[in-house]
DNA sequence: CTGAAAGCGCTTACAG
DNA sequence: CTGAAAGCGCTTACAG
């Protein structure tokens, strides 16, 4: 591959003066400013950004961290999702995407992630940092790598959509829609803060209409489809008068769907199910789902611009994204 | 941060003995040995993965490579799942994804990949290539980097689904429950060589059970869930006899379940459908897809192992992996 | 407006 | 078994 040096040889010029023809420093003559440019194109030269990380520390890379914890990672169209807002602002700065998943325990992320963190390749971090069993930060902090994180760790520069609004918003549609006899399908405590403030949120709502959030039937169902539909069945197997069902992720409302159904409850005639993330399949879905959006494409792209801010080093705010409920077929009045 | 030469200065001895010993190189005393991994774990040194990259070109990091064409890369559940596979072997060889997403046009893929591709940042590349559209392998071969092909397009390590026998087995399946009135839902050709090939092992299959291959309905369906439930409902307004629908991926043959339903059409009873990909959605749907695995975290697991092989100075086997048919609750007999 | 030279943090023949 | 030294490809004060 052609180097800085083959380049300055065919223009004529220093190394010194190639370098700083590409980066756009002015005080150039037009003359020498197209030599360079020419020997650029015959040799169809291409930096190597080892050399340049090295010697400036810019890599045009950013590590994008998403721990691996429960089955989350891989099988939530919502991860997908949130990428798909971090792509768009990497592609318009030029920057590529390092996507690093590091095991979590309570001891904290795995070795190979603090290897790659001090490595010195990453300009900066976006961190999905949610988990409350431990923080991805700590090393990050230590070495001062510039970072925005998405979540509820403590921190200074963070974007979080707001899940207790949502987790409000949420009961108060299906209040408003006269339904009392409410059953919720959760996720463990503790395993999620989004998922805790959607909660908190939930009990706000509770407590502002009147009702006893105590007394709610309440089951987990671990994220997943298949848990959303186990837990329905527990719902409704003990507790047959209700006529909503309000789950904490739109899987889980996928599930409860199917299982009603299944089960010869007509959605949302005879039960209102609503859900939360309005991940892309919630609007295909037969009836379509009522569900919070969370803008995950917003959350991802609202990250990725405060974290190429701080690398021009401005110091963004934090952000706090609305949510917004989408009433779709799923939810109707009570009967 | 510290570097190979305060470790060296701590430890007593040259950085050449610092990186012998880091690289595993026998011929070291006991003694020295210890000396450096103590002086390493006193001040938590760490390499700067630049520097190497500069000396040696070793990175540990190699691209995965999605083409940005058509809405899949962010919401086909299948590439995420595919990034599983490809996940679980990097964390074992102790490698970092770089994920890259050219935009691809006629022209090729788009400047800031092929600056990626010549940046010596890379080691090897995982390239998903399967647009007829143009390969992204040109610029790759051209700078000799170690590169694995998921896909058609021609190139010396490849891994590829079988798609024509998985194509063969879905009609196969259909005929064999006596369906001969069959609605195909498929895409516009030549927008992927997957499709193609499944197409073509429906063709195949057709013929050799005595249908009428180009007699079959057939609707493009555009491979979302979307797409799939106006095919279908273009298809049954149609052809109202259709007693079987083949959908050429999961997502589709999930909208063609949800029209089914909307039209007063019971599956399986009333109709069959069927998908392929085999998605973590598909096994909980209602009813059940029943579809063609191909395997997808296998996919991205063995073009991994595949590019590891190659960075070893192996020569891998191209492989092609088998499909398989999975039988769920949305295909019966006809009546 | 342009260039000579040092330096970023590693690895690797080559010597001994 | 260990080390001195060159070199990977860039950028950046510093001079002029």
């Amino acid at each position: 591959m052609p180097t800085l040096q083959d380049v300055a040889r065919h223009a004529g010029v220093s190394t010194a003066t190639v370098s700083k023809v590409l980066s756009n420093t002015p005080y150039f003559t037009e003359e020498t400013r197209l030599k360079v440019m020419q020997a650029v194109a015959a040799l169809n030269y291409r930096p190597n950004l080892a050399g340049r990380a090295l010697s400036s520390g810019k890599t045009e890379i950013i590590a994008v961290v998403f721990p691996y914890v429960y089955d989350a990672l891989f099988t939530d169209p919502f991860v997908l999702y949130m990428l798909q807002g971090i792509e768009a602002e990497c592609h318009a700065e030029g920057y590529n995407m390092l996507l690093s998943t590091p095991r979590l325990t309570a001891a904290g992320p795995d070795d190979h992630y603090l290897r790659l963190v001090q490595s010195g390749y990453v300009e900066g971090m976006l961190a999905f940092d949610n988990v409350p069993l431990a923080s991805v930060l700590g090393p990050v902090h230590q070495r001062h790598i510039p970072c925005v994180a998405i979540g509820y760790h403590e921190t200074q520069y963070y974007v979080r959509s707001d899940d207790y609004a949502g987790g409000f918003e949420m009961l108060q549609h299906i209040v408003g829609l006269g339904h009392r006899r409410i059953g919720l399908i959760t996720v463990p405590e503790k395993t999620n803060f989004s998922m805790d403030y959607r909660l908190a949120g939930l009990r706000a709502s509770a407590e502002a209409s009147g009702l006893d959030f105590a007394r709610l039937p309440q089951v987990s169902g671990n994220y997943s489809i298949e848990g959303g539909a186990a837990a329905a069945k527990r719902l409704l197997d003990a507790y047959p008068e209700l006529t909503a069902l309000v789950c904490l992720n739109d899987r889980m409302a996928m599930g409860a769907v199917q299982q009603c159904q299944a089960l010869h409850r007509r959605v949302p005639e005879d039960m209102a199910v609503m859900g939360y993330d309005n991940i892309p399949q919630a609007a295909s879905m037969l009836p379509p789902l009522t569900t919070i959006d969370q803008q995950a494409p917003e959350l991802g792209r609202t990250a990725a611009r405060m974290l190429f801010s701080l690398l021009k080093s401005h110091t963004p705010e934090p952000v706090i994204l609305p949510t917004q409920l989408i009433v779709r077929g799923s939810t109707i009045p009570v009967r």
